[in-house]
DNA sequence: TTCATTTATTTACGCGCGTCAAAAATATAT
DNA sequence: ATATATTTTTGACGCGCGTAAATAAATGAA
């Protein structure tokens, strides 16, 4: 490999005796330009290591290989995961992610779309924050670029969904945990920022309802993302006044559960099957650290590869189509029962 | 706000009444236009609100307002955390961060810095994978970006490097341990991917030669990123096969300790300092979830904001200077030893 | 071989913006 | 009021690249 002295196109175009135009059709696409071409152009390559800049070249694309990821929080396990599994299908597809974490704040999450627009993706996947998302900007994004939601529905935004079916997470830890013993009560925020925590709580009362069970809602007080510290602060509350309806709980995440699990270890409640163990507890989501906790969680786990794939999938064919699909599609993942030792 | 139909400088130049380029000085510098100018251009602003093409911009700037963040892996709170807290920093800056994760993979890894010289950034915070860096490449890189290591360092590049001295981490956990108990060994793994074990590592080697105490390394199987999972079953194997040197172990990092803590509960041996524990189990880096961890864990805490704070600012130095600094700059900071359930 | 057809390449211009040098406007000093 | 110094503003050009239309080259049929 040379001096790597070349700046742009035109000089590596020089370096090649091609035109640049020529270069850039190759870059487009190698299969579109003659084949002796192509060696010669490859041949330089490996010589001089050059690469055009990418942000220039989508300055100008009718449609670029951009592809935005945007999470509102990153630093939840649960959404870093995801982000790795859709950026790696995206990189595999031949195109350029750029991921951004809204950090629980509606001015970033506004700003990111802000970003994007300059960035002309050519699709967007976005997790909106929820409850403090500012819907209408969301919504008029989504009139100018072509967006898939994931995990956080806002109904008729977007070209498509794709999430998990909360009925299913919850209809299955619950129907699990009254085959086994005492039913159980639900666990929550009192008011959760993300609207799946409203769908498992209307899950959880469909199900006890269906059971003929007598359902009990726990809400903890709390705001912002800090989840296992709400669900400690909030545990211990509930603990230590006695406000447990049964022995049986049933969390609407992991991460509340984690701080739950922290609670009782703090009080010296064991939580699991063992004979010793006066709570069960049980939850959703499947997060990353859940196989870790003591006693490991048993969960609901997202199909995180369907999830990401369908995602994935989806906005590739969005693009493929234009930017405009048929229909709004909804697709909705089951849960698989994960048991633990945790219930 | 009016349609929103204008679509570069040129169009919203005309509307203000005013020629592009002093648009143009307006936004790299609202004051370094006249006051009377600076107001038609706000007024305009609020009634259309344009934005420029912050890409585009940063195609022809002298200096930019990009900052590049790259961390190993982002799926790991730590990084996780690091990264939004920097994050923020520079926004506050007025910078625009863009934020990448290598995902543990060396290919990954200098794909990015290539998408980074793309980017223009007037600085970059980069974080490398350690033993699987590309050290060649990543220096080559330092040479054309000004650029900052953090967290994991390596020798002689980049500007400057600011972390956590690995030593003060270890003294101070040695030393806690074998005051109120015998003394460590030290869990870890047989090759680890990051430095900052190997300092830890020699750390503790150090320590307890200084106390005249005898050392005992714990080494376990693993490759990659999961952590948890590593230690967990290294654990479970060094406690099945008794091959446990002392009661008190010290892990080179949470994550290990988090996978250790799991395997001791399913084995059914617990973990601190009540009368029935028959483990002491401490680390190091104070990762977001060991506090939540049954029981909490005993570790040393990086001072992350003072980490993030640190970086940042020199990177803001390094900047300033014109992307030179007179010596390169090692800058370490102690950890603070935390106390919790685990020893 | 010749002409029509397909494919490859080039010319010329555009994207959205930064920046220089020169011109115009304003401020300051006399 | 005039001359000088200091902003502000503008015109012209450049950044690194994409792309339509025009031209040239290669291919194939007769």
């Amino acid at each position: 490999m040379s001096q790597n002295n070349i700046r742009n196109m035109d000089e590596f175009a020089a370096l090649c005796g091609i035109s640049r135009p020529t270069i850039s059709k190759y870059f487009f696409d190698p299969n579109s330009v003659r084949q002796s071409t192509r060696d010669r152009i490859e041949a330089a390559l490996k010589e001089y290591d050059y690469r055009p800049n990418i942000y220039a070249m989508n300055q100008n694309r009718r449609l670029t290989k951009n592809i935005g990821i945007v999470v509102p929080y990153l630093a939840d396990p649960f959404f870093a995961e995801i982000a790795r599994v859709i950026e790696r299908r995206c990189i595999d597809a031949g195109f350029t992610p750029t991921l951004f974490s809204s950090h629980g704040d509606q001015s970033q999450e506004i700003a990111i779309l802000d970003t994007l627009r300059s960035l002309r993706p050519a699709g967007v996947l976005l997790a909106p924050l929820g409850r403090a998302s500012d819907k209408a900007q969301i919504e008029e994004f989504c009139r100018d670029v072509p967006t898939i939601l994931f995990d956080s529905n806002i109904e008729g935004v977007g070209a498509a969904f794709v999430g998990s079916d909360n009925f299913s997470f919850v209809s299955q830890t619950v129907e699990y945990l009254s085959r086994t013993g005492s039913s159980p009560c639900f666990f929550e925020m009192r008011d959760p920022v993300n609207p799946n925590a409203n769908k498992r709580r209307h899950a959880y009362l469909e199900m006890m309802r269906r059971l003929n069970l007598e359902p009990h809602l726990v809400k903890i007080d709390g705001a912002g993302w800090g989840f296992e510290e709400i669900g400690r602060v909030g545990a211990l509350k509930v603990l230590k006044e006695g406000l447990l309806p049964t022995d049986t709980v049933l969390c609407s995440n992991d991460r509340l559960a984690i701080g739950f699990l922290s609670a009782c270890h703090e009080l010296g409640i064991r939580v699991g099957l063992d004979k010793d163990c006066t709570i069960r507890l049980a939850s959703h989501d499947d997060h990353p650290y859940s196989r870790f906790t003591c006693p490991s969680l048993t969960t609901a786990a997202h199909d995180y590869e369907a999830v990401s794939d369908h995602a994935v999938e989806t906005l590739f064919r969005l693009i493929d189509a234009g930017g405009k699909l048929e229909t709004r599609e909804e697709t909705l993942f089951a849960a698989r029962l994960i048991m633990r030792g945790s219930a």
